[in-house]
DNA sequence: GCCAACGTTGGC
DNA sequence: GCCAACGTTGGC
């Protein structure tokens, strides 16, 4: 039995990927910028330290889960919406009642084969999963079973 | 680059 | 509170 939580976190490698994070100093990063509410829930309520992430490249030729994250620390507010020059500026999130959270991430592991968006589908077992049924969702719970099938797809011995 | 799906906004 | 318009996401 495990004490911690599986989500998925989305980027498009363009803005941010998966080398970005492992080149950061101390591998870590900010994940700012989220700005949808159901995925602003997962940030401030639920996703803590220690958590694990499957790091997925979208929106492009091949999307792919491609590496393994983990929160370094839980959500807390996202100041990047306070300040009016940043891109993810949101008038209406105030550091006294802020309406969008963030959480820390440090790179883990790349994995040694990355699992396709076009591999998921053919996998009955994660025909549930939010990735394949919910798009637009950048952050997302992923269930243990879903975790574990989706490292064996990647050549990831048990963890 | 296209465009369908979907979340959000705002007029009524 | 409805719903059309709009902007964004993300697969293809």
């Amino acid at each position: 039995m495990s004490n911690h939580n599986y989500w998925l976190f989305k980027s498009e490698p363009s803005s941010f990927s998966l080398d970005d994070l492992k080149n950061r100093p101390d591998a870590t990063e900010h994940w700012d910028g989220v700005r949808n509410y159901q995925a602003r829930n997962f940030l401030r309520d639920q996703i803590k330290e220690g958590d694990q992430v499957l790091f997925y490249h979208s929106n492009i030729a091949e999307p792919a889960v491609v590496g393994i994250a983990e929160v370094v620390k839980g959500g807390y507010p996202d100041w990047t919406a306070f300040d009016p020059g940043n891109p993810h500026f949101d008038p209406r999130s105030a550091p006294e009642k802020p309406t969008w959270y963030m959480v820390d991430v440090r790179f883990v592991r790349e994995l040694p084969r990355p699992v396709t968006l076009s591999q998921l589908k053919t996998i009955p077992e994660l025909a549930g999963m939010a990735l394949l049924n919910r798009s637009r969702l950048s952050v997302q719970p992923v269930r243990e079973e879903e975790w574990a099938e989706i490292l064996r797809l990647a050549g990831v011995d048990g963890t």
